[in-house]
RNA sequence: GUGGUUGUAGCUCAGUUGGUUAGAGCGCCGGAUUGUGGUUCCGGAGGUCGCCGGUUCAAGCCCGGUCUACCACCCCA
């Protein structure tokens, strides 16, 4: 019986006007990456089970896409009780795939290795509007460099994007150090992750929402106290004295004697003098030094980034990053330092279809259709149907005989802009009726070569 | 993973306290118009009311389950 067919919980289809949309968007932060000096890398849909579990956290872990054993195997991990019924997953995300093949391949890299990378992923999550169980990550890392210089080009690279897409945003970087020394001041070391994802959410709760969480949650009324009186001196990081926000941190540090503060201060603030002297033009996209920005990934130890549209409904993140210490040292090679972003494909979409700032002229890639007339007509028309396309018009033949009109509607439906009308007339003269799409006229008869000159 | 809302034609939605052949607008197809569409007029097709079960003489409407989309947590792109 014929069943109502459906797809996956959480997965879309991507019709042609999206394809084009979303092809305009991947090939637009390609050509970045390649410009930056990334190379492409891709790795498998699936990856084995125990290369993933263990490096999301507990939550991430639950999130992870398992792939059942088969046959004799599953049947003995079935009876066996204690084995995993599962072999192999699906990839959760593209930096620790990456990392895998780095320490696979060390020996033939060249460090620092640049690659930049745009697959699919998949989450195990309860679907939302803007969150899929499927979708695209757009990733450059570069590994095996310390330098700050990656993190500042990382900067430039992201504004670059959004310049490209003509999408106001804004660019909040921090850094893990400076938070550290925070929670060094406060006396909450034992707890530092906890206590950072807490502060994530300053800017969706605000500063009564976070304290109430850190009660909650058991933090001393002290803690709670310090925090807040923390955030009361803080200038929002727009204000044009945002920048005495760093002197009065430093102050704290040093006075406390937190070295790790200091050294977050410092990094943070050498990626800022490198970019006010010359390694951006952006003008729009403006980078901002946010001291609250914390992200939930707790690899992350030192720059971190995170970009929002400032334009548009969706406040939550459509790129992010940072950097990390250690992240091949689960897989056997230690002191990798490396540093990257990922874009978030889907939720840009999102952005520039509400904002209306996909091109117009995405709609087809035909520029000419020719009308069918008729066998004979139609034969006639392959051949200026090879030359037009010879000089490198994209250009197709309806394919059936049938009245104009339906034609007109064909062209129009596909976003064609001309239309060649060739009939026994126009045949037995050598010449084409070519016809703009949208205009109220007739169309010109013209020669092949004066087609080929207006639509060139 | 926890709690909640939703589902009627291709799309957007009506549908009375449960009552006989479930409606509209837009779109689609055909004709007026056999070589000029997008306007107008006329006609037409299209629904197991998400799916499964229950209550009832009778269910689009009430009840249970399930699936989907969505919302709030959680987490994230």
């Amino acid at each position: 019986m014929a069943t109502k067919p459906s797809i996956p919980k959480g997965t879309r289809d991507f019709g042609p006007v999206e394809m084009l949309r979303r092809k305009y968007i991947f090939g637009t932060i390609e050509r970045v990456f390649q410009k930056y000096g990334y190379l492409p890398l891709e790795t498998p849909a699936m990856e084995n089970l125990d290369t993933l579990t263990g490096k999301y956290g507990e939550e991430g872990d639950r999130l992870i896409f398992k792939i059942l054993k088969r046959g004799a195997e599953l049947e003995r991990a079935v009876q066996d009780g204690s084995k995993s019924l599962a072999a192999e997953a699906l990839r959760y995300d593209l930096t620790v795939p990456f990392a895998r093949y780095v320490v696979q391949n060390q020996n033939e890299l060249a460090f620092p290795f640049k690659r930049y990378q745009i697959q699919p992923v998949w989450r195990a999550d309860r679907p939302q509007k803007g969150r899929y169980r499927e979708f695209y990550q757009c990733d450059a890392d570069v590994i095996g460099s310390t330098s700050l210089l990656n993190e500042v080009e990382l900067v430039c690279l992201m504004q670059e994007v959004f310049d490209a897409l003509a999408l106001k945003v804004k660019v909040h970087v921090n850094n893990r150090k400076i938070l550290l020394g925070l929670v060094e001041l406060f006396n909450v070391s034992d707890r530092a992750t906890e206590f950072i994802t807490i502060m994530d959410k300053r800017d969706k709760v605000g500063v009564e929402g976070v304290a109430e969480e850190l009660r909650k949650n058991n933090f001393s009324s002290k803690v709670v106290d310090d925090l807040t009186a923390f955030y009361g001196r803080i200038i929002p990081m727009e204000d044009e004295r945002g920048p005495q926000n760093h002197r009065m941190l430093s102050t704290m540090f040093e006075e406390a004697g937190v070295a790790v503060g200091l050294q977050g201060l410092k990094e943070l603030g050498d990626v800022f003098y490198a970019l006010a002297n010359g390694a951006t033009k952006a003008v729009d996209n403006r980078v901002f030094h946010d001291l609250t920005l914390a992200r939930g990934l707790d690899y992350y130890t030192g720059a971190i980034f995170e970009v929002k549209a400032a334009e548009g409904t969706l406040h939550s993140s459509i790129c992010g990053g940072g950097r990390y210490d250690d992240l091949t040292g689960v897989f056997g090679l230690k002191g990798m330092s490396g540093v990257g972003i990922s874009f978030g494909a889907d939720r840009i979409y999102d952005v520039l279809l509400e904002t209306n700032k996909f091109p117009t002229e995405l709609g087809s890639s035909t520029k000419l259709l020719f009308a069918n007339f008729g066998e004979k007509e139609a034969m006639h028309c392959l051949k200026l149907l090879r030359q037009v396309r010879e000089a490198g018009i994209a250009s197709e033949l309806y394919p059936d005989q049938v009245k104009l009109p339906k034609q007109f509607t064909y062209a129009e439906k596909k976003g064609i802009p001309y239309v060649a009308i060739v009939g026994e007339t126009e045949m037995n003269a050598g010449l084409v009726t070519l016809k703009k799409m949208g205009a109220n006229e007739k169309g010109d008869a013209m020669t092949m070569d004066e087609l080929i000159q207006r639509l060139k």
